[in-house]
DNA sequence: TATGAATGAGTATTCATTCAT
DNA sequence: AATGAATGAATACTCATTCAT
């Protein structure tokens, strides 16, 4: 009789087997249990016994990895966030319009958020998080606002976007890659690919200083320009 | 300076004062309070004595008008939801393209948005609330979503809208509109209207079959355009 | 204003006597329903409301009668009381030997049983009265437990009951008795008559120095079996 | 003084002492104190926190053991229906008459409505339970019934008892011992073997189809009487 | 590292009772 | 006499967290 089964089951503390692994291994699958739970029936509602539950392991053992609830909160809100951060980088050291830009923030940003990580920067709430948490967390969310003013204000600078309201339209984008943190589910008719594809076009095609087809002819002066607009 | 501030105080329990105001004023009155803490704290961290101190009551009091928590919190839904329901009621009973009806609605809906109120729709969890309640609530909501992708249909049936994926764009739209559930704060640089303008516009632009601005030729009838906008 | 003119007084003010009488006959009906739904749901999960509902009163109404959930209840066990009280007396009267003595008293006692007073005075719990009325009811217990004492010692003196233990004999009788007020149930197969008749013969029969009825002759066939038994 | 002072205190928790007993001993010890003073309170008096106070526990810590408190109820309960149910099996294995097998019955019986979880038997209101345990207790109470009339009917079939109405004979034999568990205190005049002897003669007495055997002369020599009996 | 057991702090809910009208 | 509204006191139950082993 082999105890080994490890096919669906991603614990690492699989009864009857070596307990031996990684630290860092058992932390992460505390984090990836415990995110799905908490998406799955809200950071209140789930227990860490619940969590501990579907672990094979107790709620005591939790507190080898994690120091309280929140922090496990917290984690898994950082894992999301450093996803965010890396494709942010990327985006930034790579060139192009502020069009360009912010089309490939768009679709990395909308890839994320079919994640259980990315759901969780917009469907757990900060004020579940220590002070010290909330800070970091408010100061990041402001952060990735910033960001997608600053490609647009770019865009407008650049010419490659139609001069708006870059506050309102950043906004507006983000609220619409946000919401699929709370419909996507995976398995369903459409791929986080096909996703971020269509929502990097749709959602910028209003913007577009040119339309597919472009004539001669000065940009508008409209100038509207939020505080937040950089040029 | 004046005692007197009535402007902010909405409690019908004021101390030495006359209690004779009617029962559903005090209905209201503990629904009005009850939105606003669950909103500022979040519904699991909002105490019924929270809710009963800020109306000068004690919590047992509360009980007269609601059978459980989550019944308040149901009803706040609820009055969200009857507004909701009311406009698109109107929208329906009016006429107009596809495109000017989801128009409409993204005004409408985006009003709606930045009120107390309408934020629950979008802010509170339906899994707090009883089996019963919660399906209603699920129910109003794919119901919603269903009216987008209607008015959408419908434009890429008259002409108004050029085609596209309805359910797609229904969720960006509803992404950018629900968000503001999130973000508007009463009293900040931009008003509940200004952003309701911006958003018929802004949302639509990219799904208008014929570009808002036209080359020579008779002049669109369509002549919405947010304030900012100069020209 | 004289009280005493009752023939041709259009006055709503009933007078006196007649206020006084209609007060007491109210007083009576929160009394028959609180034992009735005492009795049915328990003094504990009945809830004074429901007495209120039952009356088609409110709740607080009832404090123009009683001062208290538990004087209820006390008032109750009270009236049951009182008919015990009563026909103790008479048996007291009367004449007879120890052993008809005490078939009367089981006669009686099992009849009040079968009543919802009667039933209040072994199915409520002395426990939720004051202590004050707890040590009247005490006291009240113990006297009819003396006595039934009192009359199986007496038949004992008088030769018409054969030696045996009081005490014992007292609680086996008593339980028999009232047990009556747990199983009961008006409407039965049973009349309150017909198991006073029985247990009257069945609870002295061990205990006659002489049998009952004893002829020469084959024993009765008697051979009343109930059916199953409901309950 | 020796601090150890075990005759009187059954808690597993003794405060300074080992803690390492086995879980179910610490269960039990919760239903020992728990029935205890849910007897000598009423259950509804008795709170959970007199229960772990007696105990030198915190009140959570019985949910460690339990999941409710009428769960403990119905555990209390259990445990004495356990025990009837013992005996039931042990009398219908074993053979005799019918009057024979119900006098076992009767004496059995009666030395459990002496113990505690005996008495719980009877002083618990199933009403008090859920509907699923409320249902279970009610059907084991019309088995132990049915025992009692069948015991009965039997013996009347083989002519050990002379005919009479089974379900009254056996309401009337159930109250005398469901009264025991009112008034029985350990440690009184009388034992319960004792009890459980008179018992079983004085209530089949009257049943029995042949007088034990009277013969004209002197009364039988046993002639315990408590001090309670006059003459 | 892991756990069984225990706890403290917190919260919704119930209900008898009172009070102003 | 009656009521609508309010309250205070009480209690079961939950759960994150700790601790001894």
């Amino acid at each position: 009789m082999d105890a080994r089964t490890p096919s669906f089951d991603p614990s690492p503390w699989l009864p009857f087997e070596s307990r031996r692994r990684a630290r860092d291994e058992k932390r992460e699958a505390v984090l990836r249990t415990a995110v799905h739970l908490f998406l799955e029936q809200g950071y209140h509602r789930a227990t860490l016994t619940a969590v501990a539950d579907r672990l094979n392991i107790t709620k005591p053992a939790l507190y080898n990895y994690f120091r309280s609830k929140d922090e496990i909160l917290f984690e898994c809100w950082a894992l999301g966030q450093e996803r965010v951060d890396e494709f942010i980088a990327e985006i930034g050291a790579g060139g192009g319009s502020g069009l360009a830009k912010l089309r490939k923030l768009i679709r990395s940003y909308a890839q994320v958020m079919a994640t259980d990580y990315g759901a969780s920067l917009v469907r757990f709430d900060p004020r579940d998080l220590t002070d010290k948490n909330s800070k970091i967390v408010r100061a990041a969310k402001k952060s990735i606002d910033t960001t997608f003013r600053t490609y647009i204000a770019d865009g407008i600078a650049d010419g490659s976007i139609k001069p708006c309201d870059t506050k309102l339209s950043a906004f507006a984008i983000a609220g619409s890659l946000n919401w699929i943190g709370h419909w996507f589910r995976r398995g369903g008719a459409l791929s986080a690919e096909a996703i971020a594809e269509e929502f990097a076009d749709r959602l910028t095609e209003g913007l577009a200083a040119k339309p597919i087809r472009r004539k001669a002819g000065p940009p508008p002066e409209k100038n509207k320009r939020s505080r937040g607009g950089s040029r």
